[in-house]
DNA sequence: CTTTTGGTGCTAAAAAAATAGCACTAAACT
DNA sequence: AGTTTAGTGCTATTTTTTTAGCACCAAAAG
């Protein structure tokens, strides 16, 4: 269930999470150079030491200093936002935030991008009736 | 450029505009109702009423009472919260967030959805290069 | 081997968020 | 009309968050 790692996060620290997920693991130092607005080295550690409290972080030493990451696996975190975004702004509706996605995506899709989408919705399409 | 009404929430402001896009619109009655371990109902309206300071909604009377409801468009929040989460979990691969979507898509997809679905990606394949 | 540098731990204080209480008003009920 | 009900505005208090300072240590630099 959790454990609830992911409501009661404060400004901070989703910051903090984020930069997490997406760099996955950083010291102290690279958080804070990645921070908006950026507090003092202080006012980071001192987050940390917070999240690493309510273990929503975990750190391995490095040579002298601390290495964080996140405890969830990105799969699992992933998981759990697409379905708040899915069920908060479309309704519940997979296939309208698909949508979205896919009129969004200024890139051109090469060929093997196309194929495996293609095969994920032939799938999607036989499921369970 | 958006005005920043997206960085600054709150826990429980972020709360209240899930809810809040979720529903459309809501009276603060029903806001209460929607969120977890409710505080009292004049704390949910001095919530609101920050809110309200800071534009990110916007009420009307109905009768006796005020509606609440989001300033910002959904289509507008749509996009930057698809953008934010392709950033952070899926290092910018908006594809690999689509498949994501579409393997924990659990209904089975009927035929329009397919076509529309398969458009969508012809056109993507064909986008500027 | 001293000095600087980049980190650590602990502590404290300012600022923001979350919470609730109270007095008042208007409509609805009997 | 008198009473209850459902809302409002304003204010006050508690809790959490955010912030930073300072003393200490170890490795690198001279």
């Amino acid at each position: 269930m959790a454990t609830k790692l992911d409501k009661q996060l404060s400004r901070r620290e989703r910051e903090i999470m984020d930069i997490l997920y997406e760099e996955k693991e950083c010291s102290a130092h690279d958080i804070r150079d990645q921070m908006p607005n950026a507090p003092s080295y202080s006012t980071v550690r001192a987050l940390l030491a917070k999240m690493l409290e309510k273990g929503i972080v975990d750190n391995k030493q490095d040579g002298a200093r601390y290495i964080y990451f996140p405890t969830q696996a990105l799969g699992t975190v992933r998981k759990s936002a697409l379905q708040r975004l899915v069920k908060t702004f479309f309704g519940g509706s997979t296939i309208g935030a698909v949508t979205a996605l896919l009129g969004m995506q200024s890139d051109k899709l090469d060929e093997s991008e196309i194929a495996e989408l293609e095969k994920l919705i032939e799938q999607a399409g036989k499921r369970k009736s």
